[in-house]
DNA sequence: CGTCAACATGTTATCGTCAACATCGCGATG
DNA sequence: CATCGCGATGTTGACGATAACATGTTGACG
């Protein structure tokens, strides 16, 4: 199963063209074009008639060949990160739909950060001549090779809060300090993360706000435990947590039960011993043992606003600052005030 | 943001063709091509001209002229559910993957069982040209939308058993028996279930399974409970499972851990009082309280065997029959035997 | 030394659509 | 009644690639 080369093909009779509607029709091919297109001007029996040919025939519009003459495919291209993680995969979902709305469907690639799997990336949807590029850039690193494309509109999504201008993103850091204000505002005081991938932008924003915090309340920094995203991550994250510690912030729910089921195995109860926050608020999470508390991000409106600001984007509208998405947390059952 | 007709088009400069390349490397267009087709017969001088010429053009071949000229796009269409659950997304990452090792990419779209929603989707598709169709079919009635087509191969995948000679899937039986099997042979003599979404393939043939299975132990059929796959919805059903039921089987990973929360908040202990299995074995199911005993399915190998199918296909090879693709049961602490 | 294969390359037609311009018919108008 | 204007349609030439065929250059060989 390897990338053969010229490959048999077989060629299967194409189907009927415009210009076979059209003698049915006894129109000319323009006209056909015409009503497909739903120019004015058309007598309504000659476009009854083109139309009754159309269904006869099971004519089918070949886009290859109108994207070839518009320069338009009403396609777009999204970059999707290699792991199927939640955020992805949701707002992939809500892009998809909202691009249908307005006629868009999305042309999926995945890549990983290295600018050779991201050229290849940008190659082959560029090659397609898509409309516009959706790419869901985790890592910092894609943003420059990304940056030198101006054939079409680029929207950058997931980012963080950087690169705010050509990006639609949930805020990192007001979610980060929603989970962190409630700890501390239960009398915590002794503060533990497990992280995303190192160096995805995500995770380093959720890290980084987290040590900000640390410093901002005077607390002692203990160490940071690395996880992946995985709930096997967490399990082992949870394992390393530190003795004494009474807050755990973790950079997303799969990585904070797998945690809770580390920490339950030491003896230690949550939240009775130690309160645990999560990150997402994946559907599952509500029902974990405990409920956990988390970080809701909105991927549906990710994806709405993504799509709304490409759409004006290829219609050449330039578009205006753009506000980061709030999330907003949501109170479980895994955390609980400081015990005297 | 409704669908605008012919939209403004700013139609931006397009890049080089071919032509431009030509001129550049100072030979014809056609040699462009041949170099770019490696074609044999080239002096490796001129190859190297036409290269550099590409490189210092920035020239990116345009896939629209080249499927109107070949009829083939080298991408395949496929349709999914327009819920992402856990299966039909795995299976598109694998997909995605897989494909691309053999020069493929994706063309994604959603579509209800509705034939109306199936028209679409496939007018979309083929009107792309896509080489062939991969159709996640949940449901038994988009197997009839489809079987019209005859344009490129098709394949359905997560189909259940049926459809066999041109579906990819999970042996559904089989894993059905896995998981009731292992509750049987614990002891357990009085069952429930809650199902998927009332009339998806899968979830009927688990559903279906479950009944034989009953009736061939001579066991009582206490009422079915209907879920919709969600979280939530395992919940509400665990909420109304039977007094004196010892053994529960959930037609998917996420309506269990909804069910055991359900339990447990009844006073019900997980196995201690009800053992529960689920189905899919997601990341989290480890993880859950108490691990989750479930059947996995390997949806990266449905992927996998899709794509090396649909490539056979493209490629003229009519594929033998396909066996389905065998689930395991995974056991942890959901699952106990009966108390006497 | 003429001929013919083989190799390397160029030329022309074609894919199905849209865009620009041309035409045709007919009622209104001066 | 010639002409203008406009509504409705037809004609021709891109778009950027591939395919089929044509051409020109070598070198081997009788």
């Amino acid at each position: 199963m390897r990338p053969e080369r010229p490959a048999p093909l077989a060629k299967q009779g194409r189907g009927p063209s415009m210009h076979d509607v059209a003698a049915r029709a006894g129109v000319s091919h323009q006209t056909v074009s015409r009503v497909l297109n739903d120019f004015p001007g058309i007598r309504p029996e000659t476009r009854e008639r083109v139309q009754a040919a159309i269904r006869e025939l099971g004519y089918r519009r070949n886009m290859a060949a109108r994207a070839l003459a518009t320069g338009r495919s009403e396609v777009i291209g999204v970059i999707m990160p290699e792991v199927p993680h939640f955020g992805p995969t949701s707002t992939l979902y809500a892009i998809e739909h909202a691009a249908k709305q307005v006629g868009f469907k999305p042309l999926i690639t995945t890549a990983s950060w290295d600018s050779e799997s991201m050229g290849e990336a940008l190659d082959f949807l560029l090659g397609r001549a898509v409309d516009a590029l959706v790419v869901m850039a985790q890592h910092p690193d894609v943003l420059a090779a990304v940056d030198a494309i101006t054939d079409v509109p680029v929207l950058f999504v997931l980012t963080g809060n950087s690169h705010a201008e050509r990006s639609v993103a949930v805020d990192q850091v007001a979610g980060t300090r929603l989970a962190l204000d409630h700890l501390y505002s239960l009398g915590h005081r002794r503060f533990q993360h497990i992280t995303g991938i190192a160096g995805l932008t995500e995770a380093q924003l959720r890290r980084d706000t987290f040590l900000e915090f640390l410093d901002e309340h005077g607390l002692e920094r203990l160490p940071v435990l690395e996880g992946d995203w995985s709930a096997d991550a967490g399990y082992r994250a949870g394992l390393e947590v530190e003795e004494g510690v009474t807050a755990l912030f973790v950079a997303n729910d799969p990585m904070a039960i797998g945690a809770i089921h580390a920490l339950e195995e030491r003896g230690l109860s949550v939240p009775r011993d130690i309160s645990v926050v999560g990150f997402d608020d994946v559907p599952e999470s509500a029902y974990a043992h405990p409920g956990l508390t988390t970080v809701h991000q909105d991927f549906a409106a990710v994806g709405l606003r993504a799509v709304s600001l490409v759409f004006a984007a290829i219609n050449g509208k330039e578009p205006g600052p753009v506000e980061p998405i709030e999330p907003w947390l949501v109170v479980r059952d895994s955390t609980a005030p400081l015990r005297a």
